[in-house]
This record gives structure tokens, sequence and C-alpha cells, in this order.
RNA sequence: GGCCCUAUCGUCUAAUGGUUAGGACACGGCCUUCUCAAGGCUGUAAUCCGGGUUCGAGUCCCGGUAGGGUCACCA
């Protein structure tokens, strides 16, 4: 019989929410989601110094985009409280106690200073600083001003199991009488998330290897308390794409909304996310969340950190948005060019389809160098260049007139890509497909690159082609 | 420095001890109506090094090397 799978992300709200944080997410929401579990969103405010305003919406934000939803968080209580963590220090306060009452945890007596000297003097000797070297013979009463330590309950070797990394270990070393409640009265991480872990039933702890080295002091901590351990799953890091280091907030690391702004689909950046440090164990790679779900397997999560590359991010976006329907497509579009009339973009659109890899590059079709500038504007041109390789300008000027006579026939309303292809096709291919449709789809245009000439006619519609083909005689 | 972790194409990764070491991104070539994209096909490209175990090692063991993490009243 399993016990029901619960699963946290623990945010400190530091500021906004960046890769390395949302993958830790990701993989536990899945992890939660894949059994039937819980998941439990909760704020570890426990440094005042560092919180930044705003935080705690902004992560939910994020969350929230990404499709990410939590069973408990700062919005929705349990019946162990509050989620966050500033509201919970009675709680820590009750479990202070009951390592107080077992002699297990005590008031630090030193001054900043005489720790400062104990750290120089070790230094000094080459030797790494414990604390329970200077742990004092009696302890004091503890009245709250001063910060209060555990006890180590005993110094030894720690081994335990990592759904990731397999077993670990590691000696007495790693051990110390750290720090459980500040003398500000709040309590550290270290203490604080083994206290709700516990409060929260929280079965499985997700989190990065900058914990590892500091697991045997937890293990020592559920030791004194008495408690069971969870299971732990390290997960690696995702790397700067140089690969020397974690992505960091310094290095370009952008909050997460950035993406969101930027026109990339949640779904498609959640897949590529999912996709660094994980894989189905199969060659599939473009997965709805659904499908992520099913194949969801804590134990093929990758030991090694793995490097984030924005260019297959932009290729995983695009595979999201081939699987859109056109309403869809549309709507992600329009977000972005809200001034584009109607009718040019119902027309456009497989172009668009075909060429964009986020929905913010449609921007950037429409603008003065965009592959569909040439539809709101029509910039002026050396009509030498109307010529395709060395055919003279008169024979361009019979072919640009021989369009317009095919052109002219056609009905406004039966002015499709097909329908001009057809007027045009067959004297194309008796007079050298060039010599016709470079100079049709240069008038047209105006410029180098563009797509096919029968589509940007279709796009710019009957009138408005012909006037642009009899613009292009003119200059001839 | 102590302790700990990691190591397959440039990148993300696959491979019950037996495969020509597979796929994807990127890159190159070709094709697909003129250009540019998109798409299709295709090519280059990897088991960090050295020992051992084994008929056989990317895979197991040992030792190096390289990279990373951590040693806070931060999380």
């Amino acid at each position: 019989m399993n016990k029901k799978v619960v699963t946290r992300f623990a945010p400190s709200p530091t500021g906004f929410m960046h890769i390395g944080g949302v993958r830790t997410a990701i993989f536990a929401w899945l992890l939660a989601r894949k059994n039937k579990g819980t998941f439990i969103l909760r704020i570890e405010d426990t440094d005042k110094d560092r919180e930044v305003a705003g935080s705690i919406e902004h992560i939910q934000e994020s969350l929230r985009w990404l499709g990410i939803d939590w069973d408990y968080g700062p919005d929705k209580p349990g019946d162990f409280g509050s989620c966050i963590q500033s509201k919970r220090l009675e709680t820590y306060k009750k479990a202070a106690q009951i390592l107080i009452d077992k002699g297990l945890a005590y008031p630090d007596p030193y001054s900043a200073e005489e720790l400062e000297n104990f750290h120089k003097k070790a230094e000094a000797e080459k030797r790494p600083f414990l604390y329970r070297d200077h742990r004092p013979n009696k302890f004091e009463v503890w009245d709250g001003t001063k910060p209060l330590r555990l006890k180590t309950p005993e110094i030894k070797r720690y081994k335990w199991h990592d759904l990731v990394r397999g077993d670990l270990e590691a000696g007495p070393e790693a051990l110390d009488d750290f720090i459980l409640i500040k003398s500000d009265g709040y309590p550290t991480y270290n203490f604080a998330h083994i206290v709700d872990d516990e409060a929260m039933g929280v079965t499985h702890v997700l989190r990065g290897e900058e914990f590892i080295s500091s697991t045997p002091k937890f293990l020592s901590l559920y030791d004194a308390l008495g408690w069971r351990v969870p299971a732990f799953a390290t997960l690696p890091s995702i790397l700067r794409d140089d690969r020397t280091k974690k992505l960091g907030k310094r290095d370009g690391a952008k909050d997460v909304l950035e993406y969101q702004r930027e026109g990339y689909l949640a779904e498609a950046f959640f897949n590529y996310l999912v996709l660094i440090g994980w894989n189905p164990g199969d060659d599939r790679e473009v997965m709805s969340r659904e499908e992520i779900i099913q194949a969801f397997d804590i134990g093929k999560v990758q030991k090694a950190g793995g490097a984030f590359d924005e260019e297959k991010l932009r290729w995983m976006n695009k595979q999201h948005m081939n699987r859109l329907s056109n309403e869809d497509f549309l709507a992600g579009c329009k977000k972005f060019v809200p001034n584009i009339s109607e009718n040019i973009f119902d027309r456009a659109l497989p172009v668009i389809r075909d060429r964009i890899h986020v929905f913010g590059e449609v921007r950037y079709m429409f603008g003065r160098e965009g592959e569909l500038g040439f539809v709101t504007e029509m910039p002026s041109f050396d009509p030498a260049k109307l010529s395709w390789k060395g055919e003279s300008l008169a024979d361009t000027s019979l072919h640009i007139k021989k369009i317009l006579e095919l052109l002219e026939p056609i009905a406004p309303a039966d002015f499709s890509a097909d329908q001009i292809k057809a007027a045009i096709w067959p004297y194309a291919e008796v007079t050298g497909k060039g010599n016709v449709l470079w100079p049709m789809r240069f008038a047209l245009t105006g410029r180098d690159k563009s797509p096919d000439p029968f589509i940007c006619a279709n796009i710019l519609g009957k009138e408005e082609t012909l006037k642009r083909l009899r613009d292009a005689v003119a200059l001839l």
C-alpha cells in the first residue's frame, strides 16, 4: 500500500522566477500529478532582508501561465495552516521546544566577534571550521534573543538513498550544530523546511544539487526529532549554454514571464524545460502536458546538468504552434500586431504559420525589413532589379504587361493564389519561370526576399496588385 | 583546502555486458515552382584518460583528469 504522494515547490520570494526554479516546480508537480497526489506551493519567506515586494504574486502568475496548479498554496491554506512560512512561526517554535526538551537544542552563547575569531583560527590552522568544536558544555536557557542551534545527536557517517543519484553518503565532517532559529525569531531554511514537510505530509523532496552536501545535517535533524525521512530526489542543474556554470540571473537567466511576453506557448516552454534532465524513454520529444504526465518517471531523470539552448526552445515552440488551430494561431498573432487589418491577416496566415517560431516574431514580419513588410509599405527600388539574371529591361517590361493582361479577367473575389498561379503559369513555363516570376514578385514587393508571387498577389488583393504592376511598368 | 557530486556528437539525449553507438537541435549538401523561409531527403560529428574484471566494457571495479556543488543568523 503506497502512501499518497505529496510534493512541494518552495521558492523564496526574492524576485522573479527563473528557468531553474520553474524546472524544479515542473518536476515536483509532475511527480504529484503522475501519482494522483498532492502538490503544494510553499513560500519560504524567512529572510525578510532579501524579500522583494510582489514576488509571491509573481511566482503564482508564472506557475499559472505554465499550467502548474497547486492543491495548497499562499492562497489556499490546509489543515496544517498557512503555506507562507512567516505565518507559521508558532509551528517552528513548537518543534524547537521539542528539541530543547530533549536537550538537543541550545542557544548560541557567542558574539559575532567571537565566532569570527573561531573561523579565523580554523583557517590559520588550515582545517575546516566546525561550530561543534566550540559547543558549550552547559546550555543556557533560551530566551529567544540568541540563535538556537541543534545539538547534533550523533556524529557519524550518514548514508541515504536518492531517487536520481542512487546511494549517497558523507562523512562526519558534513555534520555541525547549525542554527535552527535566528536571533530575529525566524527559522532558518534548514529547520523550517523540515518542520513544514512533516506538518504538510510531504513524501518526496525534489530540489537542486546545491542541497546535497547539507543532507547529512537534515538527516541529523530528522534523527533528533524522531521524524520519518521523506524520499529525496536531487535534480540536475540547468547550465549556461557554455556549460561552465549554473544558469543564474547574472548570466541572462530571464524571468519566465519574459518568454510569455515574447510569445512562447506555455506548453512548448514546459515541454522544452522538462526535456532538460529527463526523457520519456523513447524518441518522443514534442509532447503535450498530458502525455508528459503519463510518461513521467523520476527514475529517468539525469544526474548531470544540462545546458539551456534557446534555439531548440524556438524549434520546440514552432512544433507546438503547428498543432494549433487557425483560430488559436490567429489569436496568438493578433496580440502582437493589433493594427493589421483582418482581411490581410486571413490571407497572410499560411505564410505566417510557415515562417514564425514564436508569436512575437509576427511583429518583424510586418516591419520594414520583414517578409510581409511589403503589405504595409512599398519601398522604392532600382528598376534594374526587376530583371531576372540578364534579361533585358525591355523584355521584362513586356513580361509584366503580359502578367497584367492575364490577371485582368480574374474577378476580385476569385483572386486566390491558385487562380493567379493558373493564369500565369503557362506563360511562365514557355517564357522561362525566372524571367516572369522574379519581376512579378519584385514589382509587388520591392524586395529580394518574400513569399512566392502568387501568395503575395493574393495578400495584396487584385486592385493593389494591378496598381503595383502598372507602377513597375512605368518605371521601365 | 575538507567533504560531496558529475562525465556519450558543439547542445539535449538513447543504448538487459554483445547495435555499423540511435534520435533531436544546430551546421553542411540535395530536392521541392524565381528569391527567402518552411518542408522532405541526406551528410559531418561523441563514449574524458589509464589500468583491471570479462570471450566481449559507453555500461562493472580501481586510479587519474576535468568540471560543478558546498563548507552563512541565504535559501
